[in-house]
DNA sequence: GAGCTTTCGCTACGAGTCGTAGCGTAATGG
DNA sequence: CCATTACGCTACGACTCGTAGCGAAAGCTC
């Protein structure tokens, strides 16, 4: 998930793991502080006490450091199991809210999506260090709430993974336009508010 | 909505109108060539045939070119009056994603919201030119459905505007979402199973 | 402990961009 | 004709970038 390991060595001085933790968490600072386009890597290697030379034998470059950075962040996502679909919905979507509203987050995630437009190697990234870890709970959400009843198995299974995607797109998609761009929180009224509806669509109509 | 025209002047030589199309057109054709963190605005001036000092007589810096590169291209956007409510959001969505699948649009749009989070002179820069207009069509629509009988008027006017922002935030962050993070295209059937989904939730139960 | 291997911190470097200042010229209005 | 403003051009110091080279440190194997 980290840097560049594709053959650990076993001889030699080992990689240290301490620098590791701490240039990640110098990232995360100087996001806050510096936002994404005055970050350099300069800064970062200071913060964190580690050469300059040193960030650039683990990163290619300014992305993949922001990236594995702030994956780090969505590392404390987990379904909460509170007994009703709405409820586990309204948990998770909180959780996820409740990353968004820290600056690091803000400050780091929309940056390297921007960049991601023209770079399919940190799209792949991105997908496999944060995205992927969030459609993972929405499918067992619904597994979940069809283990209690709540949603029916379903037929097609090529529908099935169309739903999920979908449902992951409204998720993700309404709570980071509301955090980053109408810039309100996404407090406790507007998550139970917006759970209702998404979960009156999915509910609603069996079938068209 | 441009540059800085505090004042304009009755003396003096005035400033070229064609020098701001041509800037600004020249701006997402860099944008589209070399993305958000290679663009120069060196880059950007020689492209339009203009000398750089006189983009930074107009604009203060890099993210507000983009901001008015960007605007304009949500220009186009308008409520389209299908006859019923889906056919109007399934139309307006339509267009939507029509602009945000276009290359200048994805990386332009999510750097600069990223470097609104810390900028809030941009970050309103922004709201005035790209999120207003959208959220305009929202208000535009539920008038036209409230006309047509679709939805009932409103009883509390605060839960009325809350319930624009909800849609507005779930209709544009899906979108976005579905565009440049999931990075797959947001075609007909996309949308058509977005819309019943945010249709059934807006109507299937009058309130809770 | 001896020796090999890899990492680390440090310094220095050329290349490129930034935003500004200065100057002469072009285009308006009074 | 003249004041005023915009324009194109050049040059500049300051900064960041990513890399190379060096000696020292930290492991593993024998």
């Amino acid at each position: 998930m980290q840097s560049r390991t594709p053959a650990p060595r076993t001889t030699g001085r080992p990689r240290s793991a301490a620098a590791d933790t701490a240039i990640l968490a110098a990232t995360r600072t100087v996001l806050v502080e510096l936002g994404w386009s005055k970050l350099t890597l300069g800064d970062v290697a200071t913060r964190a006490g580690v050469a300059k030379t040193t960030l650039y034998r683990r990163w290619a470059g300014k992305n993949e450091l922001v990236v594995d950075a702030v994956a780090e962040l969505f590392d404390e996502l987990e379904l909460p199991d509170c007994g009703t679909l709405a409820d586990d919905i309204e948990g998770v979507v909180l959780q996820f809210a409740a990353i968004l509203a820290r600056p690091e987050a803000q400050n780091g995630l929309m940056a390297v999506v921007a960049e991601s437009c023209r770079d399919d190697a940190l799209r792949e990234r991105i997908r496999a260090s944060i995205v992927d870890r969030q459609k993972r709970l929405v499918l067992q959400g619904r597994e979940r709430a069809q283990a209690r009843g709540e949603l029916p198995p379903e037929a097609d299974p090529a529908e099935a993974a169309r739903t999920v995607d979908l449902i992951f797109d409204m998720v993700a998609g309404a709570v980071v336009h509301r955090t980053l761009v109408s810039a309100e929180a996404a407090d406790a009224r507007w998550v139970h508010d917006f759970t209702r509806i998404l979960l009156t669509g999915l509910t609603g109509p069996a079938a068209e």
